[in-house]
DNA sequence: CTTATTTTCGCAAACGTTTCCGTATTTTAA
DNA sequence: TTAAAATACGGAAACGTTTGCGAAAATAAG
């Protein structure tokens, strides 16, 4: 263990105190110029590290932020990550990345784990089957600044970011009914979250004042394992009664579809249409193109980490007063709505 | 700032001494079960966390795993952070997470960030950038355990995983050749990479091993930036003498390919034959679906992670020796390589 | 019953910073 | 010339934990 030179060590090599050393580079207006000069030259040379550790101890604050995401392999996800990353990185902060796997527990456990100070603010995204927010108040009530994103927990009174998911899904609707559309289908993961019943009631809206049946069987609840969610899928497209539209509230359910009419008579756009909430880069390659509704995902996570750093170094000018900030997606045709 | 409780409070509370209280929640031989006990549900009831910089600072640990990474919004790399969080999260490791965006300025400026104790370890795979590794030996002078992956740093001694780059290269441009290419490209990002000298080997050797032309503009040097990737391949793939198979050592580049050809007359698998290093779940969904190399992303992660924190956790029998281990990719063979 | 041993716990130091406070020196004001 | 103020720095405490050492109480051995 080659450790790296202290604060103590320093100052004796410099014949200093300690305190006038730690004044010097913190660029203190007690230190004289000269002094600063010659602190700062040998902590470069001797490649002097501050212990974080007893910074942190000492001012009680970690200059990281955690981040807690359900899924990893979803681009949505990266993006903001990205655009938090982006913004803190230049702030100085660090990201502790936490995946619930969509599972509450795991996200009850990892909460928890940010309750010593291990962070200094926390920016997430609700796991699906999250619904006993219980560990969220209880992190909330510990003072630790928490904004959420897309997934959000309304129960408690801080900012969150999501995008015009109700307008989005009533227009990706419309766009289905405008091309010619009677059926249409709702894919979704759990109805518990908050994304699932926005882009829902944005569906049911524009199904209602078209005048449209509302099917039951069309509000397809789908899980996460791949493999149900086709079969669940393949069994609506070959039911009596089955739709030719379909709006996925998210990418994967979209892409189940695709491999459930793969091998089959049942022919996108023609026969069946589909529109999806969607990050991938890869849509307009699939066969066909998929049209999709994507989401504004690293200026959310640009917009999440400003506002926190903000609120963590100039509290009195930042608050995380309880709103929801909206943020448009942009509809993109592609080939899998027209034909 | 309702911040917890501490130690001290926690002792004053159960009338006992912070070193009693400490030793006990350390489940310490010297204390009776009948205090810890007490201890223990005192704890719970009160919710007592211990803080997390005066352990470090006394213990200088942090239990906590820097991973740097070129690129999120890759799947491959998703999948490694995935493995080697399953194995973290479980051992109560926690992940700091970098992306140098395929930036060397952004790595050493990271990797410096490094120095100072904020992690225990680092597993990394370098950018695309990196030929002056300085900044990686001074990480490993300072004796923190560093190991790489898919990506890696031979100038470092220590342990790296990757797949069997050279082997599935060769095996994978095999595959074009039976398929009856004669005139196969190779796509690569940055030459420097490990990864790539290796791809590119086995895809010479797989070459001069059939006797073909070993064509100097078949090699094709990309970038990162889509748009311009994307002209260059268009180039080759309109000039006199071009190619009827590709072998592509990255994603995006498949990817780039396929926008590359579409809209024009060039057909996949007929007119050309492409096969790509790749992790997508999407590559059966493509038009047509994507032959692909598919590297063992999770597998890499969770070895990475079980051998760092071996090496943490009991230093006596773990080693980080000067090797390489490889675990194998699998080829897995679709519409864009057979007519 | 005395002595030795074990069990159980408290005291205090230490980890490396930052910062409150005090002090010596220099500069300014009267 | 003297008092006041500004400048530049040092000493020491504090942050919350772990742990070496010592000591009291309980138990075992003689």
């Amino acid at each position: 263990m080659a450790a790296g030179i202290n604060l103590k060590e320093l100052a004796a090599e410099l014949k200093l105190a300690p305190s006038t050393v730690s004044r010097a580079l913190n660029d203190s207006y007690e230190i004289s110029e000269e002094t600063k000069r010659k602190v700062i030259s040998m902590a470069e040379k001797l490649n002097y590290q501050p212990n974080q550790f007893a910074r942190g101890l000492r001012e009680n604050k970690s200059k990281t932020i955690a981040v807690i995401i359900p899924e990893r392999i979803n681009n949505f996800f990266a993006q903001v990550m990205d655009g938090i990353e982006e913004i803190a990185q230049a702030q100085g902060y660090h990201l502790l990345i936490y995946n619930t796997h969509e599972d509450v527990d795991r996200e009850k456990k990892i909460v928890n784990l940010l309750l010593n100070g291990r962070a200094d603010a926390v920016v997430m995204s609700v796991s699906s089957q999250t619904s006993d927010v219980s560990h969220l108040e209880k992190l909330y009530r510990q003072g630790l600044p928490l904004i959420f994103f897309d997934r959000i927990c309304s129960e408690i009174p801080t900012t969150k970011f999501i995008t015009n998911d109700y307008q989005s899904a009533y227009d990706g609707t419309k766009h289905l009914i405008q091309q010619g559309c009677k059926k249409i289908a709702f894919l979704m993961i759990s109805k518990e979250l908050s994304i699932t019943k926005e882009r829902y009631r944005g569906y049911s809206a524009a199904i209602k004042e078209a005048g449209l049946e509302k099917e039951p069987a069309f509000s397809l609840n789908c899980n996460h394992c791949d493999e149900e969610n086709i079969g669940l899928i393949r069994d609506m497209l070959w039911s009596e009664n089955r739709p030719d539209g379909i709006v996925s509230a998210v990418e994967k359910l979209a892409l189940a579809t695709y491999h459930a009419v793969k091998g089959t008579k049942i022919r996108i756009p023609e026969d069946l249409k589909i529109i999806s909430f969607a990050n991938t880069t890869m849509a307009g390659l699939l066969n066909p193109s998929l049209t999709t509704i994507t989401q504004p995902a690293i200026t959310i996570g640009q917009e999440c980490a400003k506002l926190l750093i903000g609120k963590l170094t100039k509290p009195k000018h930042y608050e995380l007063i309880d709103q929801v900030i909206t943020i448009p997606s942009k509809i993109i045709i592609r080939s899998s709505t027209v034909a």
